[in-house]
DNA sequence: ATCGGATAGTCGGACGTCCTAGTGTATTGA
DNA sequence: TCAATACACTAGGACGTCCGACTATCCGAT
């Protein structure tokens, strides 16, 4: 009889312990906090998109839809949108050709600003979100896998590091 | 004298109110996790590849070096690699082309399993690994926007969620 | 009134990630 | 023994992100 496969460890606190045995304890929660934050991200990411995929969209063009969707006037200069979701404005132009070529949003000029361009919300496009927001809350947001408490938490440190970083 | 401009308010809070007044309470906290998680994770990277740009190589690349930097014979298959850093396959076969490229490290036949092939660390690889390694150390581990015990209390919910995520 | 700096958007390129498909090689079970 | 299955790796393509460069437009200071 074999020996049972080695119990995974955690990669996570295995490279911690690394650090500390290289004389790098000072910087060992924070490459620890860094490591966990970009596998988390991947997780959720992940977890995310497939429920988006059977729409056709991506979260990231998901959180351009929800910002239309909440606007007050459907509609939002490109600029403002690439601000409120902290990303270059080329990712944008992207995001934008891809939900109009879906016939999800529509270009619109500026009415003042000739600089400017506005995105719309089409109907098509309200009606997505709404419905890819369901099965999100549903199946992901409502069960995230952590209890309310560490919710919470989680939300509040991020926001901490958030805004000692510039996001808002 | 025109209005000051307005504070701009943490878009996380504000995409929160929005769930909630669309009646979406029950997702409301999760959606702020996972979108809280989405930005803090591009800071995080942002500031490290910042700080790893001199030398040529991107987080992925460095967490590549690091793995082999740790390992007893300084040389692991490939698909040891993608299985600790939980990404796929192909994401690993891009990271060492570009190191191979950068002669940090050298693809090795694998003695007893023809199928496989060992990435083997090179000097120079060595070295710029623990060169990275303390400016990384100095500049954003050891300083990561956080105090001390909310570092501790992200990495412990963060563990949780991986682990429920069967990440470990 | 005009000139120069800021702003809005796009294009092309680099990179990491995933997915699907395909080629070898190991292992297992009938 | 040998066929079916599992595994290791690579190729090609889609997508999102960033960066640098570029054009058009706006605005403030001289």
């Amino acid at each position: 009889m074999p020996a049972p496969d080695q119990l995974p460890l955690d990669p996570v606190a295995e490279a911690r312990r690394h650090w500390a045995a290289h004389g790098w304890e000072a910087a060992a929660d924070g490459m620890a906090a860094v490591t966990s934050l970009m596998r988390a991200q991947q997780i959720a990411l992940a977890r995310v998109e497939s429920v988006l995929r059977p729409y056709g969209v991506t979260f990231a063009r998901y959180e351009v839809l929800m910002l239309l969707y909440f606007s007050r006037a459907g509609s939002l200069p490109m600029a403002k949108i690439g601000k409120r979701l902290q990303v270059h404005a080329t990712s944008v132009t992207n995001a934008v050709d891809r939900l109009e070529s879906a016939d999800l949003v529509r270009r619109t000029p500026h009415p003042t600003d000739r600089r400017a361009t506005l995105v719309e919300l089409l109907p098509k496009g309200r009606e997505l979100a709404a419905k890819a927001t369901e099965e999100l809350n549903d199946q992901v947001f409502a069960a995230p896998g952590l209890s309310p408490d560490n919710v919470a938490s989680l939300v509040e440190v991020l926001a901490q590091l958030r805004h000692g970083a510039g996001d808002f």
